[in-house]
This record gives C-alpha cells, structure tokens and sequence, in this order.
DNA sequence: GCAGTGATCATA
DNA sequence: ATGATCACTGCC
C-alpha cells in the first residue's frame, strides 16, 4: 500500500506512517467542504472517532441529516448570523455543537466554503441511537464547539464502509420551517 | 401525550 | 426584563 521506504525516512514521519496504517485514513477539511446533503450521505459508515480520557471509542455512523444553508428555513442560520449560529459561518470540518431544550448537546460538523451557514447533524452512530445520546455517550458538550474535528481535537471521523443501501427521509423535529422544508428528505440512514 | 430543563432570540 | 421556542428523550 505505501510504496515509500519507510525505514529511511526519520523517526518521527515512521510514527506518522504506522498511525496512518493502523487505522482508516482521516477525513480531511476538503472532505466537509462540499454542500451539507452529499456530504450528509458521504458521512454514512464512516467511522467517527472520539477520545474519551485518553481512550479510543470509534462508531460507525448510520444517522445523518443536512442543514443546507440560509435558505433552508429548519437550518438555525435562517434566522441570521447571531452567537449561536456564528461557528456554522467557519470553515468546513468545524464542529457545532449547540445545546438544546434544556439538557442535550447535539454534534454536527460544519459544511461548505468559509461564510457559508451549512451543516450536517449527526443522529446516530454505532448501536447508539439518538443524537443526544450520541453525544452523552460519547460526553461530547460545548467545550469542543467551534474546534476543527481531527485529532488535535480528539474527535475526527475516518473514512469506512459504505453502506449497501442508504434511506431518504425528511428530517426530525422541524415543522417549523413550514411543509416545502419539513418535508424535503434531507435525513440519511445508512443500511448494511 | 407531555414534563423537564436552560440557552437563545425577538420583543419591549 | 420577559416569554416563546426549541434539529429531544423517556416515561406515562
């Protein structure tokens, strides 16, 4: 797989080799950086890595849905640039995290070019479901909002398997925004 | 079907 | 300052 002789190269670039080939290859910021609906059924079967004191716990992700922009009227930058929605408008590969009704943190990863308001939500991952308690189980809060999902950040996704199959449906939770975007189906399911 | 919980945002 | 609204879950 890797052509390079790695037994010349120095001690440091060797160790980036074998992290490398011990697991699937990263996903870089070039990866996000596409419109939030491809990039929402890219993301199924990915394997999203999170470090949980210092531990590796990976999941394959089978739940996504897609926030397309400001158009979008259930996407939280329909209703501007404000504190909140300020991290959708950074650059792809970003994460979102934001805190809703009271108790859950949800986990989304910014899309699209810098100043574009995109991203995608991830619902569920591994036998985990439920995207609050994707992030409970994963004890991913607020504190990594706005940080570039990779390693620095101890949480990242990994290319994987694709799925065999993948379901369309509109997404969860978003009546608000009137029938024309509850009901476009924008909400990904991944099946082996 | 709805309680619980608190950030966020529009209105004032 | 105040009040409505949540990209929800779990228990009834």
């Amino acid at each position: 797989m890797n052509a390079w002789p790695t037994d010349s190269l120095p001690g440091r670039w060797q160790n980036v080799l074998t992290m490398e080939t011990t697991h699937s290859p990263d996903l870089e910021p070039a990866f996000f950086d596409r419109p939030a609906d491809t990039v929402a059924r890219d993301l199924l079967g990915k394997t999203l890595v999170c470090l949980i004191s210092g531990k590796r716990v990976a999941l394959t992700v089978t739940e996504t849905e897609a926030y397309l922009g400001p158009h979008d009227l259930a996407c939280h930058a329909a209703r501007g640039r404000t504190q909140r929605t300020e991290v959708m408008y950074a650059p792809a590969g970003t994460l979102y995290i934001y805190f809703v009704y009271g108790l859950h943190w949800m986990l989304n990863v910014v899309t699209g070019p810098e100043g574009y308001p995109a991203a995608v939500l991830i619902r569920a991952a591994g036998v985990i479901s439920g995207h609050a308690r994707l992030t409970r189980a994963l004890a991913i809060d607020g504190k990594l909002n706005g940080r570039m999902a990779g390693r620095a950040s101890g949480i990242w996704f990994e290319s994987g398997k694709s799925p065999g199959r993948i379901i369309a449906t509109p997404r969860i939770g978003v009546a608000y925004a009137g029938p024309r975007w509850s009901s476009r189906k924008l909400r990904f399911i991944g099946e082996s």
